[in-house]
DNA sequence: GCATTGTTTGACCAAAAGGTCAAAGCCACG
DNA sequence: CGTGGCTTTGACCTTTTGGTCAAACAATGC
């Protein structure tokens, strides 16, 4: 493929259904896990011209990684300073869970990659998640002192809802199993329960 | 190696030694991206040795699953229907958060085999794991009723404390990132921060 | 309609990885 | 102290896999 600009209207297809088959086959295997013939028989492409598009496997991944990285903080970076304390986090927690439900293998390529250590992504863990997360734990513990939302850790606060809502994409397998095969959508009782429990884990008096 | 019992000195010493190096490699770098090779340099044996006591890659990592499972289920069948309700979801989630701080590697291995959709051990969360679930989720229930504890949708309480205990060491190296190098162990905030939050959704009144 | 640039592929390669085997080494016990 | 079974290993085999390359095949612009 050529270096920097002009990608043509077959390129930019082309890196689409790759980046699509990709997210299909990394999510479900894991890096290590997938194969590029695998990904290029999703594909519809040969290994050759998948290859054409992307230098290596591992560049493949990075990009996946990367176009996630960027819509990946958006609803935190959401939460506003000068709403409703208790609205705003369940605003959050709605926003998590509704990428949860239409984002599940992004969600679970992430998962993959932290639980590897987070081998490629760990830079950016330490610095823009870091510092995005410091900057909203400051806001809360803000609300919190001034009484609009009971005590607890901000940053554990955020931990939990992160865990709480991504478990329902990355361990879908087994919350389906377990809640058995007459549950259509495990999210909607999940979500009803979780603004319960903020709410009472939350609200001040 | 030899059929059914029989098990020498040298045998019980090696099998173990494998299974503690194939745990560690494979809870770092998942099934597929654990080479026996590996496993075996971390073992300290060479390759076709650690194959005299196990046939194959997957019988090692069958194996692990096995013993795993064997005492992943424990903490939640020692849910006491006969014990002071909030106290025992405490001592429950206590003891999750323990098993998180002693085998973050056992739960690794286990958040890897779901990720894939849990291809190994899909039977057994149908059956056991799903029999006990409702079975406890049952007792919780009648506590609720009970007016005993603040209602809640029993399988999602369930399903909070995994994935909230389990995330401090499926994403251990996340939680570090995020709160930088002054926090030796996160687990111990983690708990204080846990016992509130269950504390606060199921008292009840 | 042709030259230039972009796209696709069959054949191929080297390295990695799971697994085998025969032979050698070791150990326990009569 | 020697024999039979257990243990260990170097060498080897096969398959899988990431990646290359030259040549064929489109598309685009003049």
């Amino acid at each position: 493929m050529n270096k920097a600009q002009a990608t043509t209207r077959i390129q930019k297809r082309n890196v689409a259904i790759i980046a699509e088959a990709a997210l299909e086959v990394f999510s479900s295997h894991g890096f290590r896990g997938a194969t590029v013939d695998q990904i290029a028989k999703e594909a519809g492409l040969s290994k050759p011209n998948l290859l054409y598009y992307f230098p290596s496997k591992e560049a493949i991944h990075g990009h996946l990684l990367a176009t996630l990285m960027d819509t990946w903080l958006d609803p935190l970076r959401d939460l506003d300073p000068e709403g409703e304390p208790l609205d705003e986090v369940l605003a959050y927690v709605h926003r998590k869970i509704e990428i949860s439900r239409s984002q599940p293998r992004e969600s679970r390529l992430f998962a993959n990659e932290i639980l590897q250590g987070a081998p490629r992504i760990l830079p950016m863990l330490k610095g823009e998640l870091k510092d995005l997360v410091d900057e909203k734990a400051e806001v809360i513990r803000g609300w919190m002192a001034a009484g609009r939302l009971a005590p607890a850790d901000p940053h554990h606060l955020i931990f939990s809802i992160w865990s709480l809502t991504q478990h329902y994409a990355d361990f879908d397998v087994q919350v389906r199993a377990v809640l058995g095969p007459g549950v259509a959508d495990p999210l909607i009782d999940a979500e009803s329960y979780l603004v319960t429990l903020f709410t009472r884990m939350l609200s001040p008096g």
